[in-house]
This record gives C-alpha cells, structure tokens and sequence, in this order.
DNA sequence: CTTTTGACCTGACAGC
DNA sequence: TGCTGTCAGGTCAAAA
C-alpha cells in the first residue's frame, strides 16, 4: 500500500502539474477520513495558488500562498489527475479543481487516509512534530540508530517501524530491510550492534531509493492515461514469501507476527 | 518513560 | 450463491 517510495513517487508525479496552479475550488464529497475533514476548509483554500509539494514522513505536503495542505493517504489511499467533469465514484472523497480544467482527486476506499490544513509551519502540526528523521536524511545514521535504542527491549524491527524513531519505514521496507542486513528482525534492539546498525541504515536507504526509481519507471503518464502511479509490484526477498524459497539460500521463508502484524524472514540468513 | 492493545474501514479471499 | 470470518495496511490514543 502507499508506503513511503508510493507517496514520493506521487509526488514527484503530480510536482510538474499542480506548482504555479491556482486552486479554483475544493470539493469535499465525505468528510470522513480518519479524522473528519474540518469544516469549511474548502472556502479556506479556494483561491489559493500552489507555491510547490514536498514530502515528510508519508505526508504529502501541498503548499499554498497561506498556508499548507497535509494529506496522508492512510492505506489504500492515491491521488488521480482528472477531469473537472470526470464523474466522481464511489470512494472519490475530495477534488482540488486546478485553474487549467483538471482535479487532483483523492480516492480513498478504506478511508484510513487524512486532510488538514494549518496556516502554522507544517512541520510544527501535532501530527509531524513527532516524527523521527527521514530514512533518507542524514538525521537517520547509526550513531543516533544505536544511542535512541539502548535499552529498548522491543525488537528491532518494531522500533524500525516507529515513526518517532525513523520516519516512514512500514511493514514491507521493515521486512526487506533486515533482510538485506542480514538482521533477525526479533532481535532486540537495544541489543543490536553500532556495527550492524550501519548495515542496516545502509540497507533501509538502498532498499527505499531502489522502490522509488521503480515507482518512478512505472509511473504512468499522469496526463494521458488514468492518472495515478497506483501502488507498483515489486520482487521481494521475503515480504509475503512465507513457504517459498529464499532468494539467497533456498531455505523456506517464515512467517510469523510482531505486535499483530506480519513479520517474514530466513531463518539461515538472519540472525 | 516504554510497551501493548485497540480502534478505525473496506475489499479480497477462503471456507462452509 | 451467499453468507461468515480473517486478513491487510498506518498510526494515533488509551491502557498497562
């Protein structure tokens, strides 16, 4: 789902169309996101031109002449370039009308995703004041990796997925990652060593950088075709594999679960 | 403070 | 075919 490489490569696709665009109007069909669109929004953003989009985390930022858009796309989440007269579907819950005849459309099935507006620096809103560093950002090293995790009896692939430690690492890139480290992912993190921190920062940058240029590859032409870089498939080394061979070794793939959620590895490759 | 659990929501899929 | 149950995913909030 639209885990970090997805909401970059959004952004990257939608950067050539909305910057220097002005908003003529916000259409809010369903307010309810995971927390309720606020009221009167639209009349707060109507008019305003677009000055650029910049990612934190797995916010999408849209900056505007007085303030800034903060759009998470949650977990089945994706911005579509439409139409203004493209009839809206079921799960279409917000439209950004453009001034050159087309919408960003926020389509939204689960309605896990959210949309908050501040007139505030964007990065002070509650919801990004806490995030950690960004995994591609030097703030993300493994001196600071070792030092925040000492102590910390929680494995190291559930801090990797704390957003206050590291910033946008989800369940999948988790997975790949400690993989390529080499890392079992129940170890604890407090117990795991500056060294092998190093590799697994290196891992986790490569591991992101890699899903971005396929993200971008597969991204479709947001102006001819349906418009949306969609969430693109790629080869995994062990993410949903459970059973099947590892790609280094041949031993079969576990599966197991880590603070209810899905953890996948090779038990002769990490450790 | 840390860690764990629950909540939110719908579509896809398995099994009866 | 139509039900029921399970699962997936991100991350905040509350409980322990």
């Amino acid at each position: 789902m639209p885990e970090l490489p997805e909401v970059e490569t959004t952004r990257r696709g939608l950067e050539p169309h909305m910057p220097g665009r002005r908003i003529e109007a916000m259409v809010v069909r369903d307010r309810r996101l995971r927390w309720p669109v606020e009221p009167g929004i639209e009349d707060r953003i109507a008019g305003q031109r677009i000055l650029a989009l910049r990612r934190r985390a797995k916010y999408l930022l849209i900056d505007v002449e007085r303030g800034t858009l903060i759009l998470h796309l949650g977990m089945s989440g994706a911005l579509r370039l439409v139409a203004h007269d493209e009839p809206a579907g079921l799960h279409d819950h917000v439209d950004l009308r453009l001034d050159d005849g087309r919408a960003v459309r926020l389509t939204d099935p689960r309605r896990f995703g959210s949309l908050h507006y501040t007139e505030q620096d964007a990065l002070l809103h509650p919801l990004l004041a806490q995030c950690g560093p960004e995994p591609l950002g030097d703030g993300f090293s493994p001196g600071y990796l070792h030092r925040v995790t000492r102590g910390r009896t929680a494995s190291v692939k559930e801090v990797l997925m704390m957003g206050r430690i590291v910033s946008g690492v989800g369940n999948i890139y988790a997975n790949e990652a400690l993989f390529r480290a080499g890392i079992d992912p129940r170890r604890a993190a407090g117990r795991v060593s500056l060294a092998r921190y190093a590799r697994l920062v290196k891992e986790v940058r490569e591991t992101l950088e890699a899903a971005i240029v396929a993200g971008g590859s597969s991204l479709r032409d947001w102006l001819h075709a349906d418009g949306t870089a969609g969430y693109f498939q790629q080869d995994y080394y062990v993410y949903d594999r459970a059973g099947e061979p590892c790609r280094r070794c041949g031993a079969p793939i576990r599966t197991l679960r880590q603070g209810q959620r899905a953890s996948f590895l090779c038990p002769v490759c990490q450790r």
